[in-house]
DNA sequence: CCTTCAACGTTTGTCCCGCTAACGTTTATG
DNA sequence: CATAAACGTTAGCGGGACAAACGTTGAAGG
């Protein structure tokens, strides 16, 4: 890249490893082969994948885990959905302000019971799940690239397992 | 509180579920195999089993890393323990004056560079390391309790391989 | 020698995430 | 009825990852 005199990118040559790249390069033995570090970096990658390809859709993984919870089991009150998705009621007024408005959801009060909303999923909205479908497949593609078939399964069951306790 | 009365704690029942302890359960069927969340949910519970782990060793997972860093090339500059553990300088400073606090750690200036602190473990570092060492190896065991040896072996190298790429 | 540049340590601040607390409203329960 | 519980919402905290900027110190080159 511009070879020619313009020395327009002084690149700074300062540089911590950000947590995302430093795979284990020159990690202490001590850690680099620790399962909850490596845990922890594949998750991080993990998630920095989820979350860039998420955002080129406009979108971020609570989104999706809603509009799942939504295709799954019809029209939910933000409670039961806040249950199904493990997101914190708090944060899931946010969720549901964000999908509302590019209108990929709806939130009606429920006339037989006052207290809640119900939140269904609209045309639009089912497409859009179903692009982020496509998408985070592409991801888990990418994620798991190096691993055959078989392996791939057996990680989703060794993870698996491990968080049945 | 106390009431004397028997007040049978109030017992909020309210909750959503902490991702933590969110095994899958009620969670959409989208979600329940998918690899980056199985990641995302076993490295939050790993993460969550270190950190109270080091807490009651009044540690910090930095702090173990930086130890360890130490303890395999001895003395460093604060900028080369960033490269090799992966904390970012501006947290680095924090993490030294902790362990500076607890006498684990001292930090001199180089008088060959006068740019840089040397920071050397000393031998309470170096027992606090071991003691760390002794819990973070407990906390694998738990992590991975439901696996055999040969699967535990398994999924660290798995993982090892996503990490190159 | 003097300037320029890079590395170092540090401070400050930002963003996001998981989570808690509190509150007003509405519905169940007894 | 009174009281408790569930619901949606707002506000806030603590921690982690990261960027930006700054003063200081060393290295390299004209």
């Amino acid at each position: 890249m511009s070879t020619e005199s313009g020395r327009p990118a002084p690149e700074p040559a300062d540089e911590t490893a950000p947590v995302s790249e430093m795979g284990d390069r020159e990690a202490p033995a001590r850690l680099r082969g620790l399962p909850s570090r490596l845990l922890a970096l594949t998750a991080a990658r993990a998630d920095r994948l989820v979350s860039e390809g998420l955002a080129e859709q406009d979108a971020r993984k609570w989104h999706y885990a809603v509009l799942a919870a939504l295709d799954e089991h019809g029209p939910t009150s933000q409670a039961g959905l806040s249950r199904r998705t493990g997101i914190y009621r708090s944060d899931l007024v946010a969720v549901i302000n964000e999908l509302a408005e590019r209108g990929h959801v709806e939130r009606t009060p429920d006339p037989e019971d006052r207290r809640r909303n119900v939140i269904t999923m609209t045309a639009r909205g089912r497409e859009h799940l179903e692009r982020l479908d496509r998408v985070l497949a592409d991801i888990q593609e990418e994620l798991m690239e190096p691993l055959s078939k078989a392996e791939r399964a057996l990680l989703t069951s060794l993870l698996g397992r491990m968080l049945d306790h």
